[in-house]
DNA sequence: GCAACAAACGAACGTTCGTACTATTATGAT
DNA sequence: ATCATAATAGTACGAACGTTCGTTTGTTGC
């Protein structure tokens, strides 16, 4: 995989081991004297790699959002378009969700709140990607649409901000909470809203008042 | 209002300011020293009021809590048992979501991203309000089921749950991704999650495949 | 085996962190 | 007016922060 380059391994192992950490302490709580020490290495030796505290943020976020697509959105191209697609995208969401839940956590969500309200090249790389997901996502649904798995009128903004709210309110009941049922909420509501979207007519409220 | 107490007033000047900061640095990024300065205090004069860093941050959420009891809990107990005042509380939690995210942001909300992969009493009562929280609001959608505004039925904790998400799908299209349209948005997710709890039966997948 | 280069190190930089002490000022009761 | 007490300021501390520097170690081609 690696082309002999030493550099280029040591790189990725301070990455991994940077990932994982800034999933605990935050993408901000992330220190460069500390990262040294959990990897055994001189902090100057590390700093070297990444020229920067910034660059090295970057470059954690950068990896992250790569494993992100390698993990969840290449695997759900096998899928066939429209529906079964959608949903692959949304499972493994949800899956990448829980098993960085285990250790660390999403970083990608984590730093969506941490960063919201920090200018800076790392907010605006940040914004991007996660812009570039959910517009995948919406294109996703879209297509679902046009292919007649979903009613013909669905909204597809609204679809991807629920399943986004499933997955980040699955995360405070998983990780803050402790909430040992989150997972099978979180899977029933995603069914739901899928059936939703499947629904020919929305019942509107004909049988309310 | 206050007794007299002069401490008490710059605490409260303290806390103040501490809850804004905090909204976008952090409640770990906030720190004594830039704490201090904003207010034209000293670090120590500061520090004296709550004896440690730990106690500071506690006193913040403890604020940020009870604001958040006095802007969205009890206003809505002024509507009526049942949907309005489950509908009050969603409303009322929407608009403090939305004009604290206009300056240094919901500081629980970031907090529950932040703390919940690291123990401590912060968490612990973080974790405790969050809590309680929701389970007033489960409270509330159980009510309404009983009193016939919703079906009986209803699942109170997907209810919950799914409102929760609206709520942080929110905040992040809202401050993260700067989307204008973030609060009509979700005002009518939740106008179709109260619609969908109204109605009699759900449709099932009766129509698809 | 030697030159050229990449990678990691160790020490020090100035700054800021949280916290501990002591001193000073303001307040309120007598 | 006095005096106890509360509230704030001042100073100092050890540690950790990001960063820079010069040096040492490791690797590779000749």
């Amino acid at each position: 995989m690696n082309k002999g380059n030493k550099g280029a391994d040591t790189r990725d192992r301070i990455l991994r081991e940077a990932e994982s950490l800034a999933g605990s302490v935050g993408l901000d709580g992330l220190t460069i004297g500390v990262l040294a020490t959990a990897l055994d290495l001189s902090k100057s030796g590390l700093f070297a790699h990444f020229g920067s505290r910034e660059g090295l943020q970057l470059a954690v976020l950068q990896r992250a959002a790569d494993r992100f697509d390698a993990d969840v959105l290449f695997p759900a191209l096998d899928a066939k378009t429209g529906e079964p697609r959608l949903r692959a995208l949304g499972d493994h969401w949800l899956a990448w969700e829980r098993t960085r839940g285990a250790h660390g956590g999403d970083l990608l969500a984590a730093a969506a709140f941490e960063m919201d309200d920090r200018p800076g090249v790392v907010r605006d790389y940040l914004v991007r990607i996660q812009q570039r997901w959910l517009v995948t996502l919406a294109t996703a649904c879209v297509i679902a649409g046009e292919v007649g798995h979903f009613r013909s009128g669905v909204d597809a903004d609204a679809f991807v901000r629920e399943a986004h709210g499933i997955i980040l309110a699955h995360r405070v009941a998983r990780r803050l909470l402790g909430d040992a049922q989150a997972d099978e909420r979180a899977r029933v509501a995603m069914d739901a809203l899928f059936a939703r979207a499947r629904a020919s007519v929305k019942p509107k409220k004909r049988r309310a008042a």
